[in-house]
RNA sequence: UGGGGUGUCGCCAAGCGGCAAGGCACCAGGUUUUGAUCCUGGCAUUCAGAGGUUCGAAUCCUCUCACCCCAGCCA
C-alpha cells in the first residue's frame, strides 16, 4: 500500500520522538475488545494506527483486549480479524490478546500489593460507589484501605483460587480518594468472575479490569505511541501511574484523537447491537449498518473507506462529519474504477416498429467511457426493448431531456428513437409505447440535423435477465439521531429499503460475481450481492445514487 | 457548581507572531451518447466573545461564553 504523507498532530509528536531518538522505532496498536463488529469509526482508529505506523517504517499490532469475558466470543474475534484484513492492513506478527499477559499481569499485582500500593477491598459495588464521592465532593477511604500487605497477599491470592464469590473482594489500587480525577480514586485492578473465557478456558477466575491492562499490555509489546478516543485523556495519569509503579521494560506513552461522528449515523456498539437484536435490520452486517462487513456489503471499497479516512484528517476536535464526505470518496473510487452496465428498475415495453421482429444487432460496447482497459460487453438491440418509466412522458417542458411523445431520445450505446404513441389500457395506464428508430445513428447524430436532448438507458425485452435490486438509503432520517434528547429509535428513515423485485438487466451482468461492483449508467453504484447473487439469480445492492444536480 | 478537553467558512481541516491552505457541500458557466464524470470561476477584511501586549495577533496574556468527557466490579 502506498504511504500517503500524513500531517497531524500525532505524527508531528512522531516526527519530534523520532528525531530526538526518544524512540527508535514506532510501534502502535489496534486494541479491540471483542464484543461486537467493526463499524467506521473502527475503521478510523485502525487508518490512524496501522497509518502511522506504515508512514515511520514502524509495525502496528492487532491486540484483543479481552480482559471481559463475559460480554467477548470467538465470534466476534473472527469478525475483526476479517475486516482489518478487507481494510487493507497486516497486523506485526501474530495477532495478541491482552489474556496472554494474564499472569504477568496478576504477578504485577503482587508487586503492587508488596509496595503497599495496592489492597484488596471488602466493599460490594453499591458501597464502593458510595464511597467514591461523586464530581464535586471526595471520596472516603475504604475500611479496608489499611490492610495489611501479608494479609492483603493472602486475599489475594484467595481470590485468585476462587475461595470469594463475584462482587464479595476487588483489588484496588491505593491513589487517593480525594484525587478530582475520578480514575484516581482507588481504581479496581481486578474484580472475581468465575466465567469461562473464549481464549484461557477455566484458568483465571479473576480478571484485570481496562485500567489496569491496557499500559502494560503496551509495555509488554514495547507499544510506542498507544493511540486511543478522546474520553480516555482522564485515564491517562492512571495509565502513566501504573507504568512508573511497575518495573515494566519499556515506556509507552498514550495519545488521545477526536472519535469519528458521521452524521445521520449511529456508531454505539450497544444501540447497533440494538438494531440488529430488534430486527430493525437483519444483522451486523446489514448494508444500512455503519459496520465494516455492513459498508463492505453495501458495496463500499476498502480504497473508499480508508480514502474517507484521510480526508476528514486526525485532531483532537469532536465534530460531526458530513457523510456526504464518505459518500464522495465512494462514488470517486466507483467512478473511476466501476464497469458500466444498464439497468431498468421501473421496466415499461417499448416497440420499435419500424425494427425486423427477428433481428438482433449485437452492439460491442466499452465497459467504461475512459478506461479501455475494462474491456467490452455485448448489448443486443432487438425490436423490442425496456426503458424506464420515469424516461417517458406524452408530453413535457424543454427542460425534460428524456423520451416525449413526437420528440427523439439517445438509447444509449444504440440508436435515436423517436416516440409515436402510447399504448393505454383500459384505466388510461400506459403500456407500451410504440416508437421508430431514426435512421444510423448509431454513434452519428440525426442526419437531419435534429439532435435529441437526453440519453435513456434500455434492455433488450427478449435478452434482458431479471433481477433483484436492493435499493437502499440511509438508516436515518435525522442529522444526529442519537445527540441530546433523541432517542434513535424515533428516527429511523422507513425507506431505508426498497426492493425492486424484477428489474432488467442488460445480459452481461448473468456473468457478474458476489462482490463485483458496478456503475448502472443514470441509476448509481450497485454491487453483487456477497451472499445471494449468483448466475441463476441476480442480486444487487445500490451502494450509492450517482450525484443529481437536477432539481426537476 | 470538582477535574479534563475543544472552539478557524454550512461540514471537515491547514495555520504555531508577519498580514486566512485544501477538501466536502453549495452557486455560476463550459464540454459531454450517463441531467454522471471532467473543466473554469465564485464561496471567511475574518479566526467563540471582550479586553490587553506588539510596528504587526487566528497565533502571546487576561477574563468571559459555548460545547464534549468523567461518579461501571464496561472498554
Amino acid at each position: 500500500m502506498e504511504n500517503t504523507p500524513i500531517s497531524n498532530f500525532l505524527q508531528t509528536i512522531i516526527s519530534d520522538d523520532l528525531a530526538e531518538g526518544r524512540v527508535a522505532e514506532v510501534v502502535t496498536r489496534f486494541p479491540p475488545e471483542p464484543n461486537g463488529y467493526l463499524h467506521i469509526g473502527h475503521a478510523k482508529s485502525i487508518s490512524v494506527n496501522f497509518g502511522l505506523a506504515q508512514a515511520n517504517g514502524g509495525r502496528c499490532n492487532l491486540r484483543f483486549d479481552d480482559t471481559n469475558p463475559e460480554k467477548e466470543s470467538q465470534e466476534f474475534i473472527e469478525s475483526i480479524q476479517a475486516d482489518v484484513k478487507w481494510l487493507g492492513y497486516e497486523w506485526s506478527g501474530e495477532v495478541r490478546y491482552a489474556s496472554t499477559y494474564f499472569q504477568q499481569l496478576y504477578d504485577w499485582a503482587v508487586f503492587l500489593v508488596e509496595q503497599g500500593k495496592a489492597y484488596v477491598c471488602d466493599l460490594n459495588a453499591e458501597e464502593a460507589r458510595l464511597y467514591r464521592g461523586t464530581l464535586t465532593e471526595a471520596g472516603k477511604n475504604s475500611p479496608s484501605r489499611d490492610r495489611s500487605v501479608e494479609e492483603n497477599l493472602d486475599l489475594l491470592e484467595r481470590m485468585r483460587a476462587g475461595e470469594f464469590d463475584e462482587g464479595a473482594k476487588v483489588l484496588r489500587a491505593k491513589i487517593d480518594m480525594a484525587s478530582p480525577n475520578m480514575n484516581m480514586r482507588d481504581p479496581i485492578l481486578y474484580r472475581i468472575r468465575k466465567v469461562t473465557h473464549h481464549q484461557t478456558g477455566n484458568d483465571w477466575v479473576i480478571y484485570p479490569t481496562y485500567d489496569f491492562a491496557h499500559g502494560q499490555e503496551d509495555a509488554i509489546e514495547g507499544v510506542t505511541h498507544s493511540i486511543c478516543t478522546l474520553e480516555f485523556e482522564d485515564h491517562r495519569p492512571l495509565y502513566d501511574w501504573f507504568i512508573e509503579s511497575l518495573p515494566v521494560n519499556s515506556r509507552p506513552h498514550q495519545y488521545e484523537f477526536g472519535r469519528l461522528n458521521p452524521s445521520y449515523t449511529i456508531t454505539s456498539k450497544r444501540k447497533l447491537k440494538q438494531l440488529v437484536d430488534e430486527d430493525v435490520v437483519i444483522g451486523w452486517d446489514d448494508p444500512r449498518m455503519p459496520t465494516v462487513s455492513g459498508m463492505r456489503r453495501r458495496g463500499y471499497s476498502p480504497t473508499a473507506i480508508r480514502k474517507f479516512c484521510d480526508m476528514i484528517g486526525t485532531t483532537r476536535s469532536d465534530g460531526v462529519v458530513d457523510v456526504a464526505m464518505l459518500e464522495f470518496a465512494i462514488r470517486e473510487d466507483l467512478n473511476e474504477n466501476a464497469p458500466r452496465a444498464m439497468a431498468v428498475l421501473n421496466p415499461l415495453k417499448v416497440v420499435l416498429t419500424d425494427y425486423p421482429v427477428e433481428q438482433v444487432e449485437e452492439l460491442v460496447t466499452p465497459c467504461h467511457p475512459s478506461r479501455e482497459d475494462l474491456g467490452e460487453r455485448m448489448l443486443p438491440f432487438t425490436r423490442e426493448l425496456y426503458i424506464d418509466a420515469d424516461d417517458f412522458r406524452e408530453e413535457a417542458n424543454k427542460k425534460y431531456k428524456r423520451l416525449v411523445l413526437g420528440k427523439r431520445v439517445r438509447l444509449r450505446n444504440a440508436y435515436v428513437i423517436e416516440a409515436d404513441e402510447a399504448i393505454k389500457d383500459e384505466a388510461g395506464n400506459i403500456i407500451e409505447i410504440h416508437a421508430h428508430t431514426i435512421p444510423n445513428t448509431l454513434g452519428e447524430n440525426p442526419e437531419d440535423g435534429i439532435k435529441p436532448k437526453g440519453v435513456i438507458q434500455w434492455v433488450s425485452a427478449a435478452h434482458g435477465e431479471r433481477a433483484e435490486l436492493r435499493i437502499y438509503d440511509r438508516l436515518f432520517n435525522h442529522e444526529s439521531p442519537d445527540k441530546g434528547d433523541n432517542d434513535f429509535m424515533d428516527h429511523l428513515n422507513p425507506e431505508s429499503l426498497s426492493l425492486v423485485k424484477a428489474a432488467w438487466v442488460e445480459p452481461s451482468l448473468k456473468s457478474a460475481v458476489p462482490e463485483q461492483r458496478f456503475q448502472f449508467e443514470r441509476e448509481g453504484y450497485f454491487v453483487a450481492d456477497r451472499y445471494d447473487h449468483s448466475s441463476e439469480r441476480l442480486v444487487f445492492n445500490k451502494t450509492i445514487g450517482l450525484r443529481d444536480t437536477w432539481n426537476g
